[in-house]
DNA sequence: AATGCTTTTATGTACGCACATAATAGCCTG
DNA sequence: CAGGCTATTATGTGCGTACATAAAAGCATT
């Protein structure tokens, strides 16, 4: 049989997957090991490494030393969502962008926010609330609690040209993070914000950001009806 | 200058990270070339390369040959979300998992159906509406359109034991997919399914699949009110 | 100053070798 | 036959070299 060449790992990777997707490698299959798939592919093991490596990192494969590499039997689709700032996120849809601070205020937090960002019951926390807006209607409406013992320099920020977003992602880099996505009813307040009505279903995105063991800044943000966040996978 | 040794690519990746982290390599910067790095930490230009590599990926550092190497301005917090199978997602959490199909019908589905699938218009597809239960309650419901020009098989499977989710990924791998979220009121009929009021916000996931250029299936989960899908980053 | 060609440079990748490491398989012993 | 030790094996990684390639920088020409 007259196996083609294939040299780079690109090209390694490509009949993998191919080899995958018709099934001449089925799902729970023990594929050849990559001494011996260098030798069918006319290339170095390290070569296949990094082919195989790469297609395990999508998920497609299952790869344990001594055991072999196996191809995933139920492979978990892996959606990469970019979460950029919102900004950019408005203007690469080709729309103006705009931002209004609601309000910003230093006070003690209700005990939810408190125990999520790990201080004090009775540590007073800075509060921002804004709205993003493209082509001047509501984009997002954003309500943040922003641990002040951590970013000081958020005390002499009024947040009214930039908003705390982007502040502080240039103040405050972190370390960790956790994102959760629901929706949720818009309540009277927000609604009004939004320009919707009381009860519309409002897509929510939570983020909680850290500093090694220090939380950082709480947001969530309310998008306007309608709105996707959309990704390949 | 003593600085320590860095032997292996994880450890350099380490230390790169926590030089982002202390600005001592601040946003935009350039950061020294591969081979001084190498000679800096005592290891092989490739080591230095596995390990920028990896940082470029996490999106922290943008590299452009002859360019270098820059610590990215503003980077982009990427969310990998894990599509499980709601089965496995449901007895991961500690619940019993059930299923009920409701419905499974041969019919031309809407325009918007066929134009997102590129299918003709009136070309019959399955659909297949079905319920997943987490301890007896409901968890999400499904509802589907399936591609029987690409799938024949799935024409004598009546998807009562097995939900049409497990038995595609068996019998119709995929080979591009495009996922979107979003908030939407729940429609009479969903509620009464999902067991919950008329107008609820519920979390909505779209999923289209591809084998190459020919869609396979198209699909909608509702979750009960209250789900949230979360992720670290 | 604008244009196009050439040089330089940093990253990207291939190779072959070596050794590390995890985990299975097999063997030995009681 | 159970339990534990040992050998084997496939992946994981490091090194040094070589060459490929993209792109900036420099140079020359108009």
């Amino acid at each position: 049989m007259n196996t083609p060449v294939f040299r780079d790992w690109q090209s390694v990777q490509d009949e993998v997957l191919r080899r995958i997707r018709t099934r001449m490698w089925k799902p729970g299959d023990l594929i050849p090991n990559e001494a011996d798939l260098a030798l069918e592919f006319g290339c170095a093991r390290s070569t296949v490494n990094r082919a195989l490596r790469a297609v395990a990192e999508a998920g497609l494969l299952d790869r344990r030393r001594k055991a072999g590499t196996r191809v995933t039997a139920q492979p978990v689709a892996k959606a990469t969502l970019s979460i950029a700032i919102i900004r950019r996120e408005v203007e690469e849809r080709g729309r103006k962008y705009s931002y209004q601070r609601i309000a910003r205020e230093v006070r003690v937090p209700p005990l939810d926010v408190s125990a999520a960002m790990r201080t004090s019951a009775h540590m007073p926390l800075m509060y921002v609330r804004a709205l993003h807006l493209a082509d001047d209607t509501p984009y997002a409406l954003e309500s943040r609690w922003i641990n002040t013992g951590v970013v000081p320099g958020a005390l002499h920020e009024p947040f009214q040209g930039i908003s705390a977003n982007e502040w502080l992602l240039q103040h405050a880099p972190y370390t960790d993070g956790e994102i959760s996505f629901s929706a949720v009813e818009a309540r009277e307040e927000d609604a009004q914000t939004l320009d919707c009505a009381t009860g519309s279903a409002l897509f929510a995105v939570d983020r909680l950001t850290w500093d090694t063991d220090r939380s950082i800044t709480k947001v969530r943000l309310l998008f306007a009806p309608g709105h996707q966040m959309r990704t390949a996978f």
